[in-house]
RNA sequence: GGGGAUGUGUCGAAAUUGGCAGACGAGCAUGACUUAGGAUCAUGUGGUGCAAACCGUGUGGGUUCGAGUCCCACCAUCCCCA
C-alpha cells in the first residue's frame, strides 16, 4: 500500500506513520487505547475545571445527582449524563462560562440499610459508592468540573443543610408582605398588637390559610405577655416555616423509619414497599403550606414539561369555593362543640397547654366546604361522615339505634372501598334536619361512608342534580333531585334525568339572587351573596400538607436544635457543623427511636436534651445546587457574587419520577432563601428536562402472550454496564448510541446491536478524515458546492437539534453529513478547499459527542491540542442555501411528477413547469384543472 | 374513576406552519473484495401486482385541493393521582 498525499494535511499525518516504520494497521480505530490516553491528559491540564466568574455568558446545566449505590451505574443512568455533557461541550465551544459539576446525595436509607446488612461503616460505603461513581463517570469521558464535587454527608456540606435549616426555623411567613420574616418580628407584633390582625388578614385573603396551623387560637397582646417563655415557644410553633409538632405519621415497620406523605404510594412505603402503619408522635416539619400560593402561581416562569407542572399542580390541589355554615334545625338538642374536634384530623397540632388560648366556642352548625357553592340552592339533604362529631347530636332518639350500627359497620372498611365509585351507595337518615341558609330550607342530614373525616370538613352538602355520588345515592334513598344549572339546548328535569349533569355549564335556575346567572360566573356570584348574609366566606382549599422531615435514623443530617426548659431552641450558628458522632451501632432501635438518642455524649448538652432526629435526604437535594457555585466556601453557602452570576440553574435534567417531592422541595427552600435575601432568584431551575428510562433488551411474554420489556435491576440480573459497552466499543461508541437510541424522553429497552452500529459510524469518520483515499468506490457526480452546502446545512441542523433535546437527529445529521463526505471522496474531492473545511467542520461537530476520538484526529490532523477549547464552527446561510429545489407536482392529492426548479422560481414558472411536466400531462389530458394549488419551494397540485 | 402520554416497516425511529410517509441506524437479501471476517465496499429492502397502478401511519367517521399532523367517537398500552 502507497500512501498518497492530496491534501497537505491528510499528507503529513500518512508521512508520519509510514516513515515510522508501521503498516496501515496502526490506523485503525482502537479506542481502548486512546480513551484512557486523553482522559489523562484532559485531567492532567484541568481541562474542565470551571473558574470563577467572569465577563463571558454562562451556561449552568445540572444532572440531578445520584444517590451512589453499591451496584454502580446502567446504560440507564449513562442516559442523563451523556447528553447534557454534549451540551456542556457545545456551550463551551460557543464561548459559554459553563458548570457543570456533579455531587452525591449521600445521606439516606439505602446506604445506611447496606452498611447495616453489610456491617461496614456508613461512613466508609458513602466514600467506597461515590469514588466508584466517579470512576465510571472518567471512563465515559464526562466533562464534569471535579473540582467541584460535592457529597452531601461531609459535614462540610451539612454544616450548610443545617444553617439553612436554622434560617428556617427562625422565620414565619408574614401573609401581608407575602414572604418569609423573621419570628422574632412576629414576636414584636404579638406584644404589641396580637394575632388578631394577622387572623383577620388571612380571613379576607383565604390562600393564606397555610401560614399557620389550622386551630390555631387568635390571642390577644395581653394574653401573649402573660404566656411563659415555655408557652411563648409553643405558641410560636404554630407560625415557625420549621416546626415541631405531634401528629399521625405514616410508620414504616421495615424499615423502623417515618416517611412522608409524599413517600407513600397505594398504602406502601416509597422504598421498603411495606404496608405503612400510622403511628402519633413528634416531628419536625417545614411549613410549605404556607408557599402553596406561590409555589402554584410562580410555575409560570419555568420552562418545564407541561407535564411536570401539572402533577405539580396537582399535588399542590387548590380548589377554591366556600365554607358555609348550616343550621342545626332542633337546636334543643345540641350541646357545645369544640373547633379543634372539628378541623379534621390531617394537620400538624400543637399541644394543647392550659392557657386561654385554647378557649372553647360553642358550636351547633354544620360547616361544609364545598367548590360549588353556586348550587346550594340544588342541596336538598346533608350528609356527615360517621365519625363527623355532630352526628350524635343530630341523631333523634327513634333512629340512634340504625346510625350506631352503621357506624360500627363503616368503620370496619378502609377507605378505599369506601369511596369505590362502583360501590352502590350506603347510608342511614339520623333524624336531624339542617337549615340550608340561602333558602331557609330544612333539609334532612343523614350519614353515608362515602364521605370521608379525612377531606375537607367531613361533611357535606348534597346537590344530587349535578353531583354523581349524591345523585346515586338520592335515587337510592328516594330522595329529591332538583336542577339548579340549566344546560343550553336541553331542560333537566330532576325526576328522570338519568345522571347528574356535573359540568359547569348552562345558566342558574331556581337559585334564588343568582337566578339567571350564567354558569361561568356563578360560583363567583354565590359566594358574594353567602359572604353578604353571613353564612359563610370564600375558602382556598389546598391538598398539599406540611411537609415532614424527622427521621429516626443514624445516616443523615442531625436536626441542629436542643429542647430546653424553654421549649426548643436553635444551636448558635457558630456552633455548627454539628457533627454525626462517629459510632459502632447504628441500628435503627424497636421503638422508633433515633439511634443517636442512646449517645450520652450527643443527647446531653449544658442547655439540655439534644434532638435526635435527623433530616430526610430531601433536605440535602434542596439546595446542592446552590452550592456548585462555591462549593468550598466554608463561611457562606457560596459567595453572593458567584451565586448571582451561575444561578439560577439554566438546565435541569433528571428522571421524571421527582417530579413532586425533590423538585417541589427545592423550589421551596429556594423561595425561603429569597425571602430571606440570601438570593436574588424565586425559581431554581429555570429549565427541565425528563430523560425516558432504559430497560433490558430482553424480550419478555407475560401469560397473556403481551410482550414486555423489564426494568434493568441487580435482582434480575440483566443490568448492562457502561463499564461492559466501553471495555467492547469505547465511549465514545456508547456516547454515541446514549444518544441515538431514541426519542429523549422516549422509555425504549437496550439493544445490543445498537452500539455496534453507531462504532461503524464512528470507524467510518475515522477511515475518511485519516485516510480518504483508500478503497474508493464508483466515482459518482458530487461538486464542491454540493459538500459546501452539505456541511454548512448541518451545522444548521445539529444546533437545533440538540436545543430541542433531539439529540437521536444530532447525530443522524452526522452519520448523513459523513455519508457525503465519502460520496465527495468518491467524486475526486479530497484535495480541494471545500474538502479540508468540510473536514474541519466534522470534526468540530463530533467533538462534544465522541470527545476521545475528535482529540484523536485532531492532533493526528496536524492540529494543536485540544479540539475542546475550539470554537463552534458558524454555519454560513450562504453556503448552506439550496439553489434549484425539487418541487412536487401532485393531481387530485396524487404525486404525479417531480420537476426542479431554480429556488427564486417565480409561482406563474412553477406552475406553468408543473403543468408542463410529464407525469401532470397523463392525468390531466382530460382538459383545464379546476385550480393550481402552490406552495413555494415544495409542490404544485392540480385539482381537475 | 380522574388526569396525562403514546400508537408509523422485521426492530429503534424520522417527518418547521397540514404539503414527497419511513430520513438515520439495526436487521435481512444479493453482489464485489478477501487465506479469513461479527471487516470493508456496492445495490436492494412498507404491502399487492409482470406492469400501469393501487393500498398503506391503532380503528371508524369528519374538515381540507391535500391529514401521521387538525376535529369527533372508539380500541390498546404505559405513567401519574385516587
Amino acid at each position: 500500500m502507497v500512501p498518497r498525499a492530496h491534501s497537505s494535511l491528510i499528507g503529513r499525518v500518512g508521512f508520519f506513520y509510514w516513515c515510522a516504520g508501521e503498516t496501515a494497521m496502526a490506523d485503525k480505530y482502537i479506542p481502548q487505547e486512546i480513551e484512557p490516553k486523553w482522559q489523562a491528559r484532559w485531567e492532567q491540564d484541568e481541562l474542565y475545571k470551571t473558574g470563577p466568574r467572569d465577563d463571558r455568558p454562562k451556561y449552568y446545566i445540572l444532572d440531578f445527582y445520584p444517590y451512589p449505590s453499591g451496584e454502580g451505574m446502567s446504560v440507564g443512568h449513562a442516559r442523563n449524563y451523556v447528553p447534557t455533557d454534549v451540551i456542556s461541550r457545545y456551550y463551551r465551544m460557543k464561548g459559554f462560562n459553563v458548570l457543570h459539576p456533579m455531587g452525591f446525595d449521600a445521606f439516606g436509607l439505602p446506604t445506611e440499610n447496606a452498611a447495616i446488612k453489610l456491617k461496614v461503616n456508613p461512613h466508609t460505603l458513602n466514600e467506597r459508592y461515590s469514588a466508584n461513581y466517579v470512576r465510571q463517570y472518567k471512563l465515559m469521558g464526562l466533562s464534569y468540573d471535579w473540582s467541584r464535587l460535592i457529597n452531601s454527608a461531609h459535614d462540610g456540606y451539612y454544616r450548610w443543610t443545617q444553617w439553612i435549616f436554622l434560617q428556617i426555623f427562625k422565620s414565619w411567613y408574614d401573609p401581608r408582605q407575602d414572604k418569609a420574616a423573621p419570628i422574632s418580628a412576629l414576636e414584636k407584633e404579638l406584644a404589641q398588637h396580637g394575632a388578631q390582625p394577622i387572623f383577620d388578614y388571612i380571613d379576607t385573603h383565604p390562600e393564606h390559610m397555610g401560614v399557620v396551623a389550622k386551630g390555631t387560637p387568635a390571642l390577644t397582646a395581653a394574653q401573649w405577655q402573660a404566656l411563659s417563655r415555655h408557652e411563648k415557644n409553643a405558641y410560636l410553633m404554630n407560625f415557625r416555616l420549621a416546626f415541631r409538632a405531634e401528629s399521625v405519621v405514616n410508620w414504616d415497620p421495615v424499615d423502623k423509619v417515618v416517611v412522608a406523605d409524599e413517600e407513600v404510594e397505594n398504602g406502601r412505603a416509597w422504598r421498603s414497599g411495606a404496608l405503612v402503619e400510622k403511628k402519633v408522635i413528634w416531628q419536625w416539619f417545614f411549613r410549605i403550606t404556607a408557599y402553596a400560593e406561590r409555589l402554584a402561581n410562580e410555575l409560570d416562569t419555568v420552562d418545564w414539561p407541561e407535564k411536570i407542572v401539572k402533577m405539580q399542580r396537582n399535588w399542590i390541589g387548590k380548589s377554591e369555593g366556600a365554607e358555609v355554615d348550616f343550621e342545626i334545625f332542633d337546636a334543643s338538642r345540641g350541646f357545645p362543640i369544640s373547633d379543634a374536634a372539628n378541623d379534621g384530623g390531617n394537620q400538624a397540632k400543637i399541644p394543647n397547654p392550659k392557657s386561654p388560648i385554647h378557649a372553647e366556642r360553642p358550636k351547633s352548625k354544620i360547616q361544609i366546604f364545598t367548590t360549588r357553592p353556586d348550587t346550594l340552592w340544588g342541596a336538598t339533604f346533608m350528609v356527615l361522615a360517621p365519625e363527623h362529631p355532630l352526628v350524635q347530636t343530630v341523631t333523634t332518639a327513634e333512629r340512634r339505634g340504625d346510625v350506631d350500627a352503621y357506624i360500627a359497620q363503616a368503620r370496619a372498611q378502609t377507605e378505599a372501598t369506601r369511596t369505590a365509585e362502583n360501590k352502590e351507595k350506603t347510608g342511614v337518615f339520623t333524624g336531624g334536619y339542617a337549615i340550608n341558609p340561602v333558602n331557609g330550607e330544612r333539609i334532612p342530614i343523614w350519614i353515608a361512608d362515602y364521605v370521608l373525616m379525612g377531606y375537607g370538613t367531613g361533611a357535606i352538602m348534597a346537590v344530587p342534580a349535578h353531583d354523581q355520588r349524591d345523585f346515586e345515592f338520592a335515587r337510592r334513598f328516594g330522595l329529591p333531585v332538583r336542577v339548579v344549572v340549566q344546560p343550553k339546548g336541553e331542560t333537566l328535569d330532576g325526576d328522570s334525568m338519568p345522571a347528574a349533569h356535573e359540568a359547569n355549564e348552562g345558566v342558574m335556575v331556581n337559585s334564588g339572587p343568582i337566578t339567571g346567572t350564567p354558569a361561568s360566573e356563578s360560583v363567583h356570584k354565590a359566594i358574594a351573596y353567602v359572604e353578604s348574609i353571613s353564612a359563610g366566606k370564600r375558602r382556598v382549599n389546598y391538598k398539599i400538607r406540611a411537609w415532614l422531615i424527622s427521621r429516626q435514623r443514624y445516616w443523615g443530617t442531625p436536626i441542629p436544635i436542643i429542647h430546653t426548659p424553654d421549649g426548643e431552641e436553635p444551636l448558635d450558628e457558630g456552633e455548627l457543623p454539628l457533627c454525626l458522632p462517629d459510632v459502632a451501632n447504628y441500628e435503627p432501635t424497636a421503638t422508633g427511636e433515633s439511634p443517636l438518642a442512646g449517645i450520652p455524649q450527643f443527647v446531653n448538652t449544658p442547655r439540655g436534651r439534644r434532638e435526635t432526629d435527623t433530616m430526610a435526604t430531601w433536605a440535602c437535594s434542596s439546595w446542592y445546587f446552590i452550592r456548585f457555585a462555591d462549593p468550598h466556601n466554608d463561611t457562606a453557602i457560596g459567595n453572593p457574587a458567584e451565586i448571582a452570576y451561575w444561578l439560577p440553574v439554566d438546565m435541569y435534567v433528571g428522571g421524571a419520577e421527582h417530579a413532586v417531592l425533590h423538585l417541589l422541595y427545592a423550589r421551596m427552600w429556594t423561595k425561603v432563601l429569597h425571602d430571606l435575601g440570601h438570593l436574588p432568584f424565586i425559581e431554581p431551575f429555570k429549565a427541565l428536562r425528563n430523560q425516558g428510562m432504559i430497560l433490558s433488551p430482553q424480550k419478555k411474554v407475560d401469560e397473556k402472550g403481551r410482550e414486555y420489556y423489564e426494568k434493568m435491576s441487580k435482582s434480575k440480573g440483566n443490568v448492562i454496564t457502561p463499564d461492559d459497552v466501553i471495555a467492547e466499543h469505547g465511549a465514545d461508541a456508547l456516547r454515541g448510541y446514549e444518544m441515538f437510541i431514541s426519542d429523549y424522553a422516549q422509555t425504549v429497552p437496550w439493544s445490543t446491536q445498537g452500539v455496534p452500529g453507531v462504532r461503524r459510524w464512528l470507524e467510518r469518520v475515522w477511515r475518511i478524515v485519516l485516510s480518504p483515499d483508500e478503497d474508493k468506490g464508483q466515482p459518482v457526480a458530487f461538486t464542491p458546492r454540493e459538500l459546501r452546502r452539505v456541511a454548512h446545512q448541518t451545522i444548521i441542523k445539529y444546533e437545533r437539534d440538540l436545543a430541542n433535546f433531539s439529540f437521536n437527529t444530532v447525530v443522524a445529521a452526522l452519520m448523513e453529513f459523513t455519508n457525503a463526505l465519502y460520496k465527495a471522496r468518491d467524486a475526486g474531492l479530497t484535495g480541494t478547499p471545500e474538502w479540508a473545511e468540510a473536514i474541519d467542520i466534522l470534526l468540530r461537530l463530533v467533538a462534544p459527542v465522541a470527545p476521545h476520538m475528535a482529540e484523536e484526529l485532531w492532533v493526528r490532523t496536524g492540529h494543536a491540542y485540544s479540539i475542546h477549547t475550539q470554537t463552534f464552527p458558524a454555519a454560513d446561510e450562504q453556503a448552506a442555501r439550496e439553489e434549484d429545489v425539487t418541487i412536487v407536482v401532485q393531481v387530485n392529492g396524487k404525486v404525479r411528477d417531480r420537476i426542479v426548479v431554480p429556488a427564486g422560481a417565480s409561482e406563474a414558472y412553477v406552475k406553468q413547469a408543473a403543468l408542463a411536466s410529464e407525469g401532470a400531462r397523463r392525468f390531466t389530458n382530460s382538459g383545464e384543472p379546476k385550480q393550481v394549488r402552490y406552495v413555494p419551494g415544495r409542490l404544485v397540485n392540480i385539482v381537475v
